[in-house]
DNA sequence: CTTTTTGCAAATGATTTGCATTAAC
DNA sequence: GTTAATGCAAATCATTTGCAAAAAG
C-alpha cells in the first residue's frame, strides 16, 4: 500500500493524515515480515526521533482497523504485527516461544462460513501450529533458551 | 483423562504427583471449556484454600507439556487454556477481544506436514478467525465494551 | 477555531521469578 | 535425606491510559 492509498484510506474514515502515521506505516511495510511494536519503533526512530511506543501501538491498531495490518502469532509473549495482504500461518514452540512462518495455504472456507453464521464479520484467518521447535526437542523439561521469534 | 492416568503420565516423565496437580487438573477438566488461569484458580479454591496463581500457571504449563492442555486464543488480553483432546478453533473480535468457539474441522494436514519439514514437532493446530463480533459491527471506531470472552 | 493526535509519564494487569518452607519420593 | 513443588511477595514487561501540548482540518 502506497502513502497515497494510506492517506485516502485514512480520510475515507475520518482519520487525520499525520507524518507519524505515514512514516510508521512505511517503516512497518518496509520491514516486510512480522515485527513487534518495538521493532517498528526502532525502525522509525531515525525519521521520528520523538516517536513513542504508545504512538506506534495507536498506529498499528489503526492500521488493523483499516485492514492493512493485524496482530498475529498469539501465545508468544510479545504480539507480532503483520502487514497485509499475505496473511500467513505460524508455528509456535510451546517451550521457548519461537515463531516461524508456515508458507502453506489452507482451506478455511468452512470456518469462515461458520463464523459468519454466528454473526461474526470474518476478515481473515490464521492457522497456528503448536509443538516443539527443533532445538527444544532435544532438551528436557524445557530450558527456555531458543532465540525468541 | 482420569486422576489415575494423570498420575501415570506425571511419573512417566519424572514429575511428582501432588494434590495440587491432581485437583487443579480435575477443576480444569471439569470446567470443560476454555478458561483463564484465574477461573481455574477460582474453581479449585474451595479444595485448595492456599492455592495461588503461580501454582495454577505451573500446573497448566506442566499439563501443556504432558499434552493434555494448551494455551489458546492468542490476541485476547488474557490467555485461555483448553483441555484436550477436542482442540477447537476460535473467532476473536479485534475490537473488543471477545472469543467464541468455532465448531468446524479444517484440514490442516498440509500445514502440519510443512511444519515437520521445518524440523518442528507439530502437536496440534488452531485456526484463529479475526474480524468483528456482532456487537462491534454496529459500533463506530471500536468503543470496547463487549463482554470479554 | 475545533477536534484529533502526539508524547510523555504513570498505571495496568497478566504472567514470572526468587526464595524460604513444605511435601514427594 | 534429597530434590522438587508450593506459596507468598515482589518483579517483569508488554500494552494502555491520562492529560497537557501540538498539529490537522
Amino acid at each position: 500500500m502506497t502513502d497515497r492509498e494510506l492517506e485516502q484510506s485514512l480520510r475515507e474514515r475520518g482519520y487525520r493524515v499525520t507524518p507519524q502515521r505515514v512514516l510508521i506505516h512505511r517503516a512497518f511495510t518496509d520491514l516486510g515480515r512480522h515485527a513487534t511494536a518495538e521493532e517498528v519503533l526502532a525502525r522509525v526512530e531515525s525519521q521520528l526521533p520523538n516517536a513513542s511506543l504508545p504512538t506506534v501501538y495507536a498506529a498499528l491498531e489503526l492500521f488493523e482497523e483499516l485492514g492493512i495490518a493485524h496482530r498475529v502469532a498469539a501465545g508468544s509473549p510479545t504480539a507480532l504485527w503483520d502487514p497485509r495482504p499475505q496473511l500467513h500461518h505460524h508455528v509456535i514452540c510451546r517451550s521457548c516461544g519461537a515463531v516461524e512462518d508456515l508458507d502453506v495455504s489452507i482451506d478455511a472456507a468452512r470456518a469462515l462460513r461458520a463464523a459468519r453464521r454466528q454473526g461474526f464479520r470474518a476478515e481473515g484467518s490464521e492457522l497456528i501450529v503448536r509443538g516443539l521447535c527443533e532445538r527444544c526437542q532435544t532438551r528436557r523439561h524445557g530450558s527456555h533458551s531458543c532465540e525468541p521469534r
